[in-house]
DNA sequence: GCTATCAGGCTACCT
DNA sequence: ACAGGTAGCCTGATAGCG
């Protein structure tokens, strides 16, 4: 790698330095920076150990202007005198230095193979008991190193003292020294190792790379000096993709989906207890580090790919997010340029973010999702757009550097105007009831080829994963499209953000719409009434002569019509054999003999499989034409296992933030847990549940005479309503004739 | 005391 | 704290009924 393993930030004698660890050495260098804010006028600020007039250009208005900037000796200090008027002052230390001086982290390169070490570890369970816990002896490790050969250490039956088994380990790790530790679900599993070697009087610090102990502070909180953890599980859940393909974030589900060839069930707590000290167990054990191995193979390229495409420590490239992606990306823009940013997004535009609004309204207008009619269509095709947003910005020139917002007029209709050195963009807005006046000059804008840069390289890997059908591919491709599309536009309209840009976001918005529009037009004009469904970019319609040609060529036709430039913009249709249509982003298609769900109406995970099926077996017989009545009577008989009646929802949240705890099933769940398995509840909780006679209750304590039959007839019910639809006339009144 | 309706809170999903 | 947008389910308040 060109960039260090870890860079930890500490305080020493009242002053910010670096414990930088590569090549397995660690060294304390002085911060080259100390912490800064910018603020427009003078402020009395005695913590600060400097204050001078820096002259830049404020990113509002583009305009040069005297700021002052205010250094501290810690970050403690700025955090405390940051108030309404200081400026880029949330911006974290480690990142702050990267974009001052974009090469810092490269003095000191990680040049050594970065050396694994995979882990999983079991647990005894005490009888009776839903979970372990850390009084409870570790029965068997697995792990391995870079080599990948799985070794695995556990307990026979009757030893009740895990203390040699984890001296065994630590002697092959202490050996080995590991840089990263990959792991799944690092609360459980290194918490675990760490809290059993307390129990055992075994020294913690034979974990680190110095002689400190590791800390465990809140539950991701953990820290093991001179050591990455990598934990794949954080990958799994920020993962958009598994949405709907995956029932849980667990290691099992991840891995099938991810292509693990054995498909095996987890162990039951009773099961893990019985096989201890058995081949069962040591397989079972195995076979979890192997499907690390297969998760870890699909999120690792992108975290070392980033730590070196952005300069940036390895241990920064494990947690980074689409804000701080924003912040090096544009930061580094800002840094050639000058610019500094007068304020985050809601500062410089207060018109837009700080305008009286409801609780859930947004801030500004966002795309064109309309469903015009329902229910079975054959043929179904869908026309859409690639990249559409960050298309949009690159074509369309949207930069900082080149947008200004030049006033609000009241509603009107979309209008360019092409002016010598600018083009002139009237955009109407719903949300804010305006239209904006937005001058985008011809210079070549800095954001705008970043984003450019982000879908060339998205194509490549498009391409590759469609040829090979490799899914590391496609996580690769959906890498790019996230920092393209999160990370160049998604910041522009984030409100917080301190390098934002509203006007950009709303341009962006507001042209997508008028494309989608347009796709919209072409299609109903090759066959009138075409269009079912529009959601952002995509259309789907139905017509029975209309070629896949006919269509991109008028689309082409009519995009060059519309817009005054050559622009990047294209199309790709797709094709399906029939399509059930019941609301806006909920529908069934049919490929082959393959069904394709979408939205939660049709394929929530918070379902439960009795409704799954139903939905399947009801989506099958209505392409069919089969006699539902039969399909109907068998479920309404609730002859299932109780497993099938389990429903599930997510705790969104801490439970301290929701409104009405004791009327929330995921609380009443959360508690329940915690009273009669031991659970805590956590941001983040699966819980299974299902509707008893006179409440929620968790599966783990339900039998099958609960079950609340009438509600479970109701949900019934409901669904097949759902597909009872016939193909109505189109409502002409959606389309704005 | 029952039913219908509605708003608010929350989760899950789509682009 | 990347954005906006649609939909579903549950709950508690309220209105109407008799």
């Amino acid at each position: 790698m060109d960039v260090p393993l870890i860079v930890d930030p500490i305080v020493k004698y009242g002053k910010e330095k670096f414990r930088i660890w590569y090549n397995g050495q660690v060294k304390e260098v002085d911060c080259p920076l100390k912490p800064y804010f910018y603020s427009d006028r003078k402020l009395g600020i005695e913590t600060a150990v400097k204050a001078t007039k820096v002259k830049g250009i404020a990113l509002s208005d583009y305009m040069e202007k005297t700021f002052y900037k205010y250094e501290f000796q810690t970050r403690d200090d700025l955090k405390k005198a940051k108030g309404e008027h200081t400026f880029e002052d949330n911006v974290p230390f480690i990142l702050r230095h990267r974009i001052d001086i974009p090469k810092v982290f490269r003095r000191y390169p990680h040049k050594n193979p970065i050396k694994f070490l995979f882990l999983d570890i079991e647990q005894f369970t005490k009888e009776g008991e839903m979970f372990p816990t850390y009084d409870d002896r570790i029965t068997a490790i697995s792990w391995c190193g870079n080599n990948r050969n799985i070794m695995c250490g556990y307990l026979k039956k009757d030893t009740m003292s895990d203390r040699k088994l984890l001296d065994k380990f630590l002697q092959w790790y202490e050996d080995y020294q590991p840089d990263v530790i990959v792991c799944y679900n690092k609360s459980y599993d290194i918490v675990t190792l760490l809290k059993r070697c307390q129990k055992n009087r075994i020294d913690t610090a034979r974990f680190a790379k110095s002689n400190q102990k590791p800390y465990i502070g809140g539950k991701a909180d953990i820290h093991i000096d001179g050591v990455v953890i990598y934990d794949a599980f954080e990958s799994a859940q920020a993962d958009q993709s598994l949405t709907g393909n995956v029932v849980n974030r667990g290691l099992k589900e991840v891995s099938n989906w991810f292509g693990f060839k054995e498909k095996r069930k987890p162990l039951t707590p009773q099961e893990m207890t019985k096989f201890i000290g058995t081949r069962k167990l040591v397989e079972y054990n195995k076979d979890d580090v192997r499907r690390l191995l297969t998760v870890f193979d699909v999120y690792w390229t992108n975290i070392e790919f980033n730590a070196n495409d952005l300069s940036i420590p390895l241990s920064e490239a494990i947690y980074m997010n689409i804000t701080d992606l924003g912040l090096i990306v544009e930061g580094d823009a800002f840094r050639e340029r000058n610019i500094i940013a007068d304020g985050a997004n809601e500062d410089r535009f207060p018109e837009i973010f700080k305008r009286k609004k409801g609780k859930e309204e947004p801030n500004y207008q966002g795309a064109i999702v309309d469903i015009y009619r329902t229910g079975v269509f054959e043929p179904v095709f869908k026309a859409d757009y690639s990249s559409m947003y960050p298309t949009i910005m690159a074509s369309f020139n949207l930069s900082p550097d080149t947008t200004s917002l030049l006033h609000y007029a009241p509603l009107s209709d979309f209008k360019i105007e092409e002016e010598k050195d600018s083009f002139i963009y009237h955009i109407p807005d719903k949300a804010l009831q305006k239209t904006m006046v937005i001058k985008v000059s011809k210079q070549p804008g800095f954001a705008a080829e970043i984003v450019q840069r982000f879908l060339d390289e998205r194509a490549e890997y498009k391409k590759a994963w469609k040829q090979t059908g490799n899914k590391k591919f496609k996580a690769l491709s959906d890498n790019r499209k996230v920092k393209a599309n999160g990370g160049m536009y998604g910041i522009q309209g984030s409100a917080k953000h301190a390098f934002g840009f509203a006007p950009i976001a709303i341009a962006v918005t507001g042209i997508g719409r008028q494309c989608a529009q347009l796709l919209m037009d072409v299609l109903n004009e090759l066959s009138s009434n075409s269009v079912i469904e529009t959601d952002t970019d995509g259309v789907y319609y139905t017509a029975e002569n209309v070629s896949e040609e006919q269509v991109i060529k008028r689309f082409q036709k009519r995009l060059e019509e519309k817009f005054p430039k050559k622009l990047k913009l294209s199309i790709d249709v797709d094709s399906y054999d029939k399509g059930y249509f019941y609301k806006a982003k909920n529908y069934v298609l049919k490929k082959g003999d393959k069904l394709i769900f979408h939205g939660g109406a049709m394929k929530a995970s918070s379902k439960n499989d009795l409704s799954r099926n139903l939905i399947y077996d009801l989506a099958e017989a209505k392409f069919s034409e089969e006699d539902t009545k039969p399909i109907i009577r068998r479920y309404k008989r609730l002859e299932f296992p109780l497993e099938d009646f389990a429903m599930s929802k997510r705790m969104g949240m801490h439970w301290k933030q929701y409104k009405r705890p004791e009327s929330t099933i995921v609380c009443r769940l959360a508690k329940d847990a915690e009273e009669f398995m031991g659970r805590k509840p956590e941001i983040g909780n699966q819980y299974h549940y299902i509707k008893a006679l006179h409440d929620f209750k968790l599966l783990e304590v339900s039998t099958k005479q609960d079950i609340d039959r009438k509600y479970y007839e109701k949900q019934i019910d409901k669904i097949v309503k759902m597909f009872d639809i016939e193909p109505a006339a189109p409502s002409l009144k959606k389309w704005g004739i």
